[in-house]
Formats: structure tokens, C-alpha cells, sequence
DNA sequence: CCACGTCGCGGGCATATACCCGCAACCCAT
DNA sequence: ATGGGTTGCGGGTATATGCCCGCGACGTGG
């Protein structure tokens, strides 16, 4: 009989987690996406839009509007290019702040599963994960 | 230096699987999630949108407005149960169509998996996510 | 038998995500 | 320089998902 296929699995173990770590970030004020997201331009900023989806393997209309979601936070600013159509992001000193104070958080919900699965548990699923 | 955290890892193998699959199952008209649900409901109809949602993890109101989209499909059906509060869905001819026509679609972007990664691998995946 | 607490849903609100269309900016070949 | 192809975005459309609120149905203690 069929089992649930590795799709279904991950979905769900996919919402477990981003439920976890969404509370452990949450005194921040961001929930996982858009930190992760944050991390992200943080290491290009300035991006543009299309730059930074190409990156972190999001539609780049996906990354626009969350984009636009951190801006209208104040967390990220956005600005044009020399090439007239580009959007550049930035992060703001609040976003920096953010940054800086959810790491903690961040480090606390990795360790959590770290003790609680092993860490070569851990770098082994990383890798599995990312052979997909 | 962080490493990005196992939800980013998974998140974004999440987003790779469900299109993967989604492009698999496309042919029958439905995504892997709708998929996924119709077979859940499958296997215990009729059940109340309550019921369902606790049997596949996600919120209540998820359920109710996944189920509607499929309702406008005409995959499902809607109904009352005694308890007059109840909603309960069952798959309707065409629903079970789908996940007749389906199954080897399924089946095959399984196989391309297991071929590409080997059985034993998805297996030790399979066990780490469900331990998440 | 009725009031109050509980349960099941629908709907509102917000985010994440993808695909498609159209516009404006850019670039290159003629 | 001009026309046509390419590129970068914004906005529309649709699904998936969670939380919260309010309503109506149930059920139980007085």
C-alpha cells in the first residue's frame, strides 16, 4: 500500500518546524521567512530583487511582496539602481537590530534540536535535505 | 559562522518537492496538496472538517477553506452530519477518479526518487522527518 | 427547563508562494 | 538612431496556512 510520499512528509515536517522556530523569533517581531530573509540580504546587500530570488530560489515576485512586508515594518529599505529598472534592498539599522537580536533566538531553537536529535543527526538531515 | 538553520534547509526542500510533485500530479488537475488531502479524506469518509484537520495536522479553518476549493471542483462533496454543527466531506465519482488517475503519476515521481536517492535513503529520510 | 460553557464552522486578516501579463528600461544589430 | 529582443518590476490571480472572532448548535448542572 502506498505510504505518504516524501512530498507529504516534508510538507508537514516543514510546518512543524516553521512553527517552532516562528515562536522562538517571535519576540523580535519577524516570523522565520522573513528573518531567514533577512539574513540573506544582509550577506549581498545592496540586491535587487530579481538578485536576491535567484539566491534563496524564490519566484521573484515572492520576494518583491515580502519584500515590501519588511519596508512597510521598517526593517528594509528599498532603492533604484543605476540601471533604472533594478530595486535595490538594503537593510536598516532597525533591520540590523532585528538581526542582531534574534540571532540568539535563532542559535537557541538550533541548539534545542541539536540536544534534542544529535548534531550528526542533524548535519546528516542537512544533507539529505539538500540532495533533493 | 551560522549555517542556515534546518528550517530554511527544509523549507526549501519543501518548496522544491511540492513542485516537483506538483508538475507529477498536474496532469489529473489537482496540486500534491489537494492530492494529499483528497486521499486522506479518502481513507476515513465522511468525516467532519474538524476531524480532518486533526488527523492531517493543519488548522480547522485550512481544512474548510482547502476543502471548499475542491468542493468547487466538484472532487468533493459537502454535507451535515447529526451533530448539526458538523461539516462532513466525501469525495465525490470525480474525486475518486482523480486519485484513481493519479496513483501512478504519484507513484512514478516516487520511483523517480527512490532511483535517483535509493529506497534505504528515502527511508532514513522518511524516519528523520517524522522524528522532527 | 434554562442559563452557561463547549464545540464546530465560516469569515476576516495576514503572510508565503507561484505563474502570468504588461510596461518601462536596456542593449544590440543593422 | 531605430526597431526588436531581453530584462526587471508591479500587479492580478490563485492556493496554502495560521490565528482570532462571532454565531449557532449541543449538553449539562441547577
Amino acid at each position: 500500500m502506498s505510504l505518504p510520499c516524501i512530498c507529504t512528509t516534508l510538507r508537514s515536517a516543514s510546518r512543524r518546524m516553521i512553527a517552532f522556530y516562528d515562536e522562538a523569533i517571535a519576540p523580535v517581531g519577524v516570523n522565520i521567512a522573513q528573518f531567514s530573509l533577512m539574513r540573506s540580504i544582509a550577506r549581498v546587500e545592496p540586491v535587487t530583487l530579481t538578485a536576491l530570488g535567484r539566491r534563496v530560489e524564490l519566484d521573484r515576485s515572492t520576494i518583491g511582496r515580502n519584500v515590501r512586508v519588511l519596508e512597510k515594518m521598517g526593517l528594509v529599505a528599498l532603492g533604484r539602481g543605476e540601471d533604472q529598472r533594478e530595486a535595490t534592498v538594503t537593510l536598516t539599522d532597525a533591520g540590523r537590530k532585528v538581526l542582531d537580536d534574534g540571532a540568539p533566538l535563532w542559535d537557541g531553537a538550533q541548539k534545542a534540536l541539536d540536544d534534542r536529535l544529535g548534531v550528526e543527526f542533524m548535519r546528516r538531515l542537512h544533507a539529505a535535505l539538500d540532495a533533493l
